[in-house]
DNA sequence: AAATAAGAGTGGTGTAAACAAAATTTTGTG
DNA sequence: CACAAAATTTTGTTTACACCACTCTTATTT
């Protein structure tokens, strides 16, 4: 279960054991997990070790800890949702086959808008990216992204036929963290509705998408319309 | 600065340091931390309550660390959103003034659908709250809000011309955690029109919201509607 | 029988120390 | 001067311990 020889932390092993409990049924919602010292004592690891797992089960959301009583399983642990996730990611954890079709790619020089989402001076290179997304073979999503030239180079078509989330993770070290999104309604216009499927003047969602890695570099921008008779957009959030 | 006899844990007192430092701008995007160490003899405590603190801030978005480097601060540190805020919390937060309507207010059996989402069962009591709501005095949302009965026995009409949210988070323990919604376009209807100044078939975004606290169970479930000419909605996602 | 006190168990806070791993700086050498 | 090695500095992991605050059960007292 625990190995101490292992490359990888100890509370780490923990986490993903206790992780498992929870993933197999044998810790259900509410139940009551075995004290810290007990399992400091039972694999012969300390107990600030073993805090440091559960502490951090707790931030993830699949723990909550009660002062004089004892760390308990979220009610949600084993169904929440696995944070933000890129189109592809997102299409594929609901068991949806997603695809891409690439409508242009070109390097350009961003409007004042995009500049000042994306932390970068006016004028400045980025690509931008029109693309149509289908979950299943119907399309969903319209999307015109723009991703700095700077931090991705040598960034390519092929990409965005593949999850770009999955590169830029690949490609940059620190990892991407968060995005920020302004949603509102509107009408689609002709040319979109055709790419849609759909009528002119039926409702859509607007949305503009901003990515950040943990530094809180923005690393894409996007202007998006969704079709929300074939997909309903699903967002969390966590207070404070 | 860092009181050892105060009745608030050490690692908390310098959170609230450094964010402070963050806030007035002696801490800017980028800058280095002084070290983990340094902190720990300056003041006179140990590493590991240093540490504590600064893995609070790195969980909350305020820095980031670096293996061999450094603590960081964030870019957006100073900006990130608050999280989840409930609508009278989020109108104050960009200083519009709220306001609401309670258009009816009574105790009902639930729906199936109700039951599920607030994990009751089926018929149990709840109140049902209809609500019209207003960000300086122009109206945004209808909402039909259910609340059960089991956790709130006291409930009453006046909790709701006020903040729900403060009221929970007074009579319940455990804090309010998260929430998740479904979001989709519509178009209003006839009824719903007249009280959001809206003509007939002008659109509108649909959310169902159910919120839980950290423990995972749910204590509000509700069906709104938005127009989103005199508002935005803004989300933020955390990956993983 | 009811109220109180004591004890045991839980997570919460804090200390001191040691070594590992990664990045940077200094030093030594050719 | 340029390059490599060594030392230093950083965060990351882990241990062992002590005491506090809170919850619950049990024993004692009233």
């Amino acid at each position: 279960m625990i190995d101490k020889d292992s490359a990888l932390p100890i509370y780490y092993q923990l986490e993903e054991y206790i992780k498992q409990l929870i993933a197999t049924g044998e810790l259900q919602s509410g139940d009551c997990l075995p004290s810290e010292r007990e399992y400091a004592e039972q694999y012969g690891i300390s107990r600030m070790t073993v805090r440091q797992a559960i502490s951090n089960l707790v931030n993830e959301g699949y723990l909550y800890r009660q002062r004089g009583k004892g760390s308990f399983v979220s009610n949600k642990s084993n169904e929440r949702s696995k944070g933000l996730l890129g189109f592809t990611e997102q299409m594929i954890s609901i068991g949806a086959k997603p695809s891409s079709e690439v409508l242009s790619f070109k390097k350009v020089n961003v409007t004042e808008e995009v500049a000042k989402k994306l932390e970068i001076t006016e004028n400045a290179e980025a690509f931008e990216v029109k693309r149509l997304r289908l979950a299943d073979d119907v399309p969903v999503t319209l999307e015109i992204g723009y991703f700095p030239e700077a931090l991705f180079p040598e960034l390519s078509k092929n990409v965005f036929q593949e999850s770009f989330y999955a590169y830029a993770e690949e490609t940059l070290e620190n990892k991407i963290d968060y995005c920020s999104q302004i949603i509102k309604t509107d009408f689609v216009g002709k040319k979109d509705a055709s790419k849609l499927d759909m009528k002119k003047n039926d409702p859509i969602l607007r949305i503009e998408r901003c990515t950040y890695l943990a530094t809180g570099e923005p690393i894409e921008f996007v202007y998006s319309i969704y079709a929300t008779s074939s997909y309903k957009l699903y967002t969390e959030m966590k207070r404070k």
